[in-house]
DNA sequence: TGAAAGTTCGAACAACCGTTCGAACCCCAT
DNA sequence: ATGGGGTTCGAACGGTTGTTCGAACTTTCA
């Protein structure tokens, strides 16, 4: 990896933790500036602007989690759904804690991002997302197309919003915390799909 | 309701709106003035800062939610557990539609306020919080303080999480959403706490 | 060694921010 | 009508923001 691009990833990982701290908009160039070591001017030589760097740091915390995501199905058949789900499940989870910062600000500065970017980053999350539909609609089959989209994003609910309690350094380990996740999620769904279906 | 009163009601209200829509912090006192035609001195009447006026709207709406839920359980006995839990995510559910640009300002401006009314928000959040948890208790009594912390949280990452993508125009209407979520979650946290408790 | 390419930065700019102040306005009891 | 309290607002202030620019520094390689 060259010099240059070493560099820029520390900056990414640096700013993607201010940018966590004390949010997208609150933060200055000059609160990146101290935090990264670097001159207020000399940011500009790595990134155009400071949209443009929210932008890199969410596009390549997207494409890294969904590639991981894909592979971490890839080593299952299509066999098992439930344990397909359960895989993205504990992928998603473990990987926000390990990425916590640049995970909260993916969840947190989800609309701070205008135009040409916005747009990038909208379409690798619709991938995501109907990543895990696709998930779904293999668990329960017969379940509408609507209650579907409605408990995937309930299901990223309780995952995503744990940027706003969960401490990696805490009791729980981020394992743990994603089988309790996908405990409590796929024994509901599989349940209330089968039992209140006639109701 | 003096006029007074009243305007500030209306003012507040409306500010709440621009909040959800743009967010806080590059949401401009200007961008107020022009939503509540009013002028730009003028809000400061009503309002000693913007920041005040942030943490007015957080305050009203909190303690509105809270003596809703409070008012919602009121009515049950203490018989049934899970019955009670079930009222607690249809009253937050639909108070959250009802409400939908306020609630928004809520889960996603949590951090936005500092010192003395940061802690005044965080103080009414916390009974809030121990009210779901208190809940949590009665239906799974043997579980342990820290999953069953955990178990709160992802709760309320499955309702919070829908200002992110809920519709209250769209197909699914928020006692059907609420329903969604009371059975999801609650069929897999008994099941889960009752079959995998030896595992 | 020398110069070209790659990298850093001090200083400044124009624009915009939240807030203030005093004057003007409106409404109602006298 | 008239005085006075409640209410509105135009205009401005000081400070901060993202960004730019040219000069200076460092590295690279012939």
């Amino acid at each position: 990896m060259r010099p240059y691009d070493e560099r820029l990833d520390h900056f990414l990982s640096r700013a993607a933790k201010v940018f966590a701290d004390q949010g997208y908009h609150s933060t200055t160039m000059r609160d990146l500036a101290a935090a990264t070591d670097m001159s207020l001017a000399g940011m500009y030589y790595y990134v155009r602007g400071k949209e443009e760097l929210l932008f890199r740091i969410q596009e390549r915390c997207f494409m890294r989690v969904l590639a991981g995501a894909e592979s971490a199905l890839a080593g299952l058949g299509d066999a098992d759904p439930s344990g397909r789900l359960q895989a993205f499940i504990r992928h998603h989870v473990t990987f926000f804690a390990a990425h916590m910062a640049e995970m909260k600000v993916l969840s947190h500065e989800a609309n701070s991002l205008t135009g040409e970017r916005q747009r990038k980053v909208d379409a690798i999350k619709r991938r995501y997302v109907d990543l895990l539909e696709g998930l779904l609609k293999d668990v329960a089959p017969d379940e509408s197309a609507v209650d579907r989209s409605a408990a995937t994003y309930t299901l990223f609910g309780m995952m995503n919003w744990i940027y706003n309690w969960y401490d990696p350094a805490g009791e729980i380990d981020p394992e743990r915390l994603a089988d309790l996740i996908a405990r409590t999620f796929i024994g509901g769904f599989a349940e209330a799909r089968s039992t209140v279906h006639g109701g």
